[in-house]
DNA sequence: AGAATAAAAGACATACATGTCTTAAATTGG
DNA sequence: CCAATTTAAGACATGTATGTCTTTTATTCT
């Protein structure tokens, strides 16, 4: 498996594409999933997601597209993980117990809890301005 | 998503049962199934990749069953994972690139590259023989 | 040898994620 | 108003993980 799923790295890499040409213009989907090889058509549902949970704005017509609904900076990648994902990425059990807590714990529980509550913080305090000027300037990539 | 796959919990699951009857008497996969609550001839499937990697062995007939291949203390869960998931899990790319590597990051190459590789810590440094008696003795459950 | 037991192997079914395609609705510019 | 553009919405197809069922093979016990 993978720690997320396909829709939530398109997610990721197109917020990041769109905070790299400053969020607050809009992008066409169209040149986003050109740019970064993702299906366009699967881009759009899953920034459809995005613009219903207020992370992304939309605009239809020529020169339309989407864009950051919020300032680069109030973004964390923890937001856009938990628009697109199931939110117990961050609480469910890694044997896929129902019932696993501090007080009824799996034989891993502990030691789980510890990961991913790291994981989340790690998303939660990487917010989008951090990573758009890298991108911008071809120091980082969001595509092979 | 999740970290790891059903079949990887569920062979999880089975190996720390096995190991927590002793480990090296033969237990029937039928007695496994009822007991976690998995799919019987599912778990089948599973645990022959295990025999497969050398983990467990196994044995026809009546009175058979499986048990663990090596001692207790020389299995990882890191060794039971690496049978049933792919290899990818602890180097693929958390944006899903091909090429992500020190060379060539994706924007989240170094943090998650620390986090992935403490999980495989995590699963590498916990042997059998650590979680084998507080489940024998019911202070950890492996199941609901 | 024969019957019972249990793993091995593989066909088949189901669920869900992923991907493709078509149509509708909104916006812009001439 | 009309045509072009672009998101929105949903039907449909494909792929992969998961789950079920049947048959085969090996082993044990009588």
């Amino acid at each position: 498996m993978s720690l997320i799923s396909k829709s939530c790295e398109y997610g990721l890499r197109a917020t990041l594409y769109i905070a790299a040409r400053r969020g607050d213009e809009y992008v066409s989907i169209g040149d986003i999933a050109r740019d970064l090889d993702i299906s366009f058509h699967f881009l759009t549902k899953i920034l459809q997601k995005l613009t219903q949970h207020g992370i992304l704005k939309s605009s239809r017509g020529p020169s339309g597209g989407v864009a950051l609904a919020r300032p680069v900076k109030s973004v964390s990648l923890l937001d856009v993980v938990l628009a697109i994902e199931d939110h117990e990425l961050f609480t469910a059990c890694v044997l896929g117990l129902k019932e696993c807590s501090e007080s009824t714990p799996c034989p891993l529980h502990a030691q789980w809890a510890r990961e991913r509550a790291r994981i989340q913080r790690m998303f939660r305090g990487t917010t989008l301005d951090k990573l758009a000027k890298p991108i911008a300037d071809g120091t980082l990539r969001l595509a092979n």
